[in-house]
RNA sequence: GGGCGCAUAGCUCAGUGGUAGAGCGUUGCAUUCACAUUGCAAAGGUCGUAGGUUCGAUACCUACUGCGCCCACCA
């Protein structure tokens, strides 16, 4: 036989062929496949920002994810995988926003609202056509038919749904808080996108009536009349909780009022604090539980109020030497602490430093009693009174859904004991607009009624006033973008409409994501799918580590150390870089990526090659529906080796079945390489040669290959095995592609032979036949 | 301050109640024989310290030491 296989392995020649044969045979559409009455298996696959091009943390999810589901699909179950993007609202707009500065010296603000939203919609697109390429490059099998964008219509749709929904359960409502204030950015930021920096500030003890006060931030200082106390402290015992006094300030005259609060550490600066509620989140907590007054001092840019006196417009940042200045003046500064460390509030999407404002938001009310409609969830019954916050604690607690790795169930129960309402507005451009219209009519309509006051919450676009037909103005503001990817796993199979896909898909098999987003992200889609939905989203949570560079420091563009993963696929070929991300590595732990590993991962890549050009080239075809049960041993190598492969098998099976896949991948690497090649192979030179061993041997052979490639392929899908007349080509798809064709004829049961140019192996693209399940066990 | 985790080969990390594993690195051998884009082999570990449970502990428990992460945000 013709010997048409180099030797060594050439990933750049066929993986994008081999991708291509997938799409046309369509089996990544599970209504495409074979086994159409399969049991379901699905994920949704966490979408990609549209902020640019995947990272390797995106490569390690598409591996992992593609393994799950390449597993599950060879079982033989009706495997969906949908893929998707999120516009990342914050993210999104502060990178264009930044580019246009930085090309034109434009802000949004010069463009206006709708030329700028054009502009972000069309960098999305860049980024998004960027993403679906790299997922392809990564062997994805994701159902492309399915595809959605969290900021589509349908997830719309499904958006303003869920906002009414929750609103006319009262979980949705909008009331004044204490939030986080980005005076750069003009907008709110969570508490999850706060970046606190450490810094060096004077600190300031300042002489406040009989008492001495400490601050870092004495130009916020112009409104306090209140000095709080710890009720305990032995120096302050002879003032009484609600006494007033008059101290000389800043301005002038102030009534001082004494407030005692457990809150206060005793031993931090003088034990005396003023408090400034309307700019201070602590503050904030004081003043509400002492009903006290609330000021504001700075404005939204950050400049001080009138109430400052004469230094009213001035910034923030000005202010401060002036107003020490006159606090000298007035011989009110006891001592300057100039070694102080403090830490500054900032906001991570590329805003400035953070100052808490009083604003009215829209928020989840995590805490609110409910009577829950329509409850699927194991220990809760429709009508019983349950919170979001229970909601959330009861589905892990009750292993209706489990985290791997285990020990983040912990993680998790920490966090929601300690979450607050969430503030779900924002006041940027790009996002979903909050779908609430307020009536613009004025006092001069006559039939303005009294419930034109009240915001009305609509599915539909408004137009004019239910109560008065006068117009609307819908709210300017736009929904965090979290609220949106919480509804991904339903939202993406078509909810709020009843589809076939919701159905048949949701809850969701597995999560796959990054335990930094177990919160932002995880927890919400718990809250939205076990609100709306009244059941799971997902059963099983699997954390996935972060990738960090050599150093193990986390990779940022401002560090300077990303690594493109199409960098290195395309250096060492996309299954090494796959198996190289996936080997050794356990959940939930951070990997440093190593790019000698990859490297020796491709020696992998090419071990196998050469295996199989060993193999392929001794033997004259391969019996596709023989399994390692049929294969008999003459000798002590064979059954050596038959006992090794059927171990192998199971370990990979049961290892991949438990999601341990790190574990699977050392299975299967090890019995590849240490006793198929080291022994086995070796040890078959000789039996070759024996014309009574001979042709037991070539079986054994040929059965192990094409096994060891089946086990193989969720991790390594880029390899085919075509064996043709006139030679074998393996990895190799002629132009003509018959192979393709083949597969897309979709024709199960057509046995191999039949196949166009006498091809032995059909099923190594997307595996689907029997054999393929023979190999793996059962499920449980 | 609250919570979680880690400590295993020179480096980076898997793993297990009963002979300790991988990648890279090091050393030696091998080039018409599947594999120089390499292969084969070797060296290298009292599995952080001290107690406990157990027939048996690197693994389970406790304490200690040293690291790391998350949350809270101290005027």
């Amino acid at each position: 036989m013709e010997n048409v296989i180099p030797p060594h392995y050439n990933p750049k020649e066929t993986e994008g062929d081999i991708y291509r044969m997938w799409e046309e045979s369509g089996f990544f559409d599970p209504d495409k496949l074979p086994q159409k009455n399969g049991k379901p298996f699905s994920i949704i696959l966490p979408p990609p920002n549209v902020t640019g091009t995947l990272h390797m943390g995106h490569a390690l999810m598409l591996t992992i994810e593609d393994i799950m589901i390449r597993f599950e699909r060879m079982r033989g179950k009706k495997t969906l995988w949908l893929p998707g993007t999120d516009h990342a609202a914050i993210a999104t707009q502060s990178k264009v926003e930044s580019i246009i500065y930085k090309e034109e010296k434009k802000t949004r603000h010069d463009l206006g609202r709708e030329e700028f939203l054009k502009r972000v919609e069309a960098f999305a697109q860049r980024s998004h056509d960027t993403i679906v390429e790299q997922m392809k490059k990564m062997g994805a099998s994701v159902d492309w038919s399915r595809e959605a964008y969290t900021l589509d219509e349908k997830r719309n749709l499904a958006v303003r749904t869920a906002f009414k929904r929750m609103y006319d359960a009262g979980l949705i409502y909008k009331g004044k808080r204490i939030v986080n204030w980005d005076p750069k950015l003009q907008t709110t930021v969570s508490d999850d996108e706060v970046e606190w920096i450490e810094e060096k500030t004077p600190f300031y003890y300042l002489k406040y009536g009989p008492f001495t006060i400490a601050t870092a931030r004495p130009e916020t200082k112009f409104g306090d009349k209140y000095v709080v106390l710890h009720p305990d402290d032995p120096r302050y015992k002879k003032y009484s909780h609600g006494e007033k006094l008059d101290v000389e300030w800043i301005n002038g005259k102030v009534t001082a009022t004494v407030i005692k609060d457990p809150v206060i550490d005793m031993e931090f600066g003088t034990g005396a604090m003023t408090i400034t509620p309307w700019h201070d989140m602590t503050d904030f907590d004081i003043a509400k539980r002492h009903t006290l007054d609330f000021e504001q001092i700075i404005d939204e840019n950050g400049k001080l109020l009138p109430i400052a006196g004469e230094f009213t417009g001035v910034h923030i940042k000005k202010a401060r030497p002036l107003i020490v200045g006159k606090l000298k003046e007035k011989d009110l500064v006891e001592k300057i602490d100039e070694a102080y460390a403090h830490r500054i509030a900032t906001n991570s999407r590329g805003g400035g430093v953070i100052e808490p404002q009083i604003k009215e938001q829209w928020f989840v009310a995590v805490e609110k009693e409910f009577e829950m409609e329509n409850s699927k969830i194991e220990g809760i019954r429709t009508g019983d009174t349950v919170t979001l916050k229970k909601l959330m604690r009861h589905v892990v607690e009750s292993k209706q859904i489990k985290i791997i790795p285990e020990h983040f169930e912990k993680i998790y129960y920490h966090w929601i004991d300690n979450l607050r309402d969430w503030c779900i507005s924002r006041q940027i451009w790009y996002g979903h607009r909050i779908p609430v219209w307020y009536c613009t009519a004025n006092e001069k309509i006559k039939v303005r009624n009294e419930k034109c006051d009240e915001p009305i919450v609509s599915i539909e676009d408004v137009t004019e006033c239910p109560h008065c037909s006068g117009g609307v103005l819908q709210d300017p503001d736009t929904l965090d973008t979290w609220f949106s990817s919480g509804l991904w796993t339903f939202s993406t199979l078509g909810w709020p409409e009843e589809t076939n896909d919701l159905k048949t898909y949701h809850p969701t098999d597995v999560l796959e994501t990054g335990y930094d987003i177990l919160f932002f992200w995880v927890a919400r889609m718990i809250l939205m799918s076990t609100y709306l939905l009244g059941e799971v989203p997902f059963r099983t949570v699997y954390l996935h580590g972060l990738i960090r560079d050599a150093e193990k420091k986390k990779m940022s563009k401002s560090k300077g150390n990303i690594v493109d993963p199409l960098d290195l696929g395309e250096k060492y070929g996309t299954d090494a870089l796959r198996f190289g991300l996936i080997f050794g590595t356990a959940p939930g732990t951070d990997i440093p990526l190593s790019e000698d590993k990859i490297r020796g991962m491709k020696h992998f890549a090419n071990k196998l090659w050469n295996i199989a050009r060993f193999v392929l080239t001794n033997i004259d075809s391969i019996d596709f529906e023989k399994t390692y049960k049929d294969l008999s041993a003459k000798t002590d190598a064979d059954k050596n080796i038959i006992k090794k492969l059927n171990a192998a098998v199971l370990e990979t099976s049961n290892n991949l079945e438990r999601y341990n896949i790190h574990e699977a991948a050392q299975s299967i690497y090890s019995f590849v390489w240490h006793e198929f090649a080291d022994n086995y192979i070796e040890a078959s030179k000789p039996q070759l040669a024996n014309p009574e061993l001979s042709e037991n041997t070539k079986e054994i052979l040929g059965v192990t290959l094409a096994t060891i490639i089946k086990l193989l392929h969720p991790f390594v899908p880029f390899r085919r095995i075509d064996i043709h007349p006139r030679g074998i080509h393996i990895s190799h798809i002629p132009a003509s592609n018959p192979v393709a064709s083949f597969l897309s004829s979709r024709r199960p049961q057509a046995r191999a032979e039949n196949a166009p140019g006498s091809y032995v192996c059909r099923r190594n693209g997307i595996c689907h036949c029997r054999d393929f399940r023979r190999i793996l066990l059962p499920r449980r």
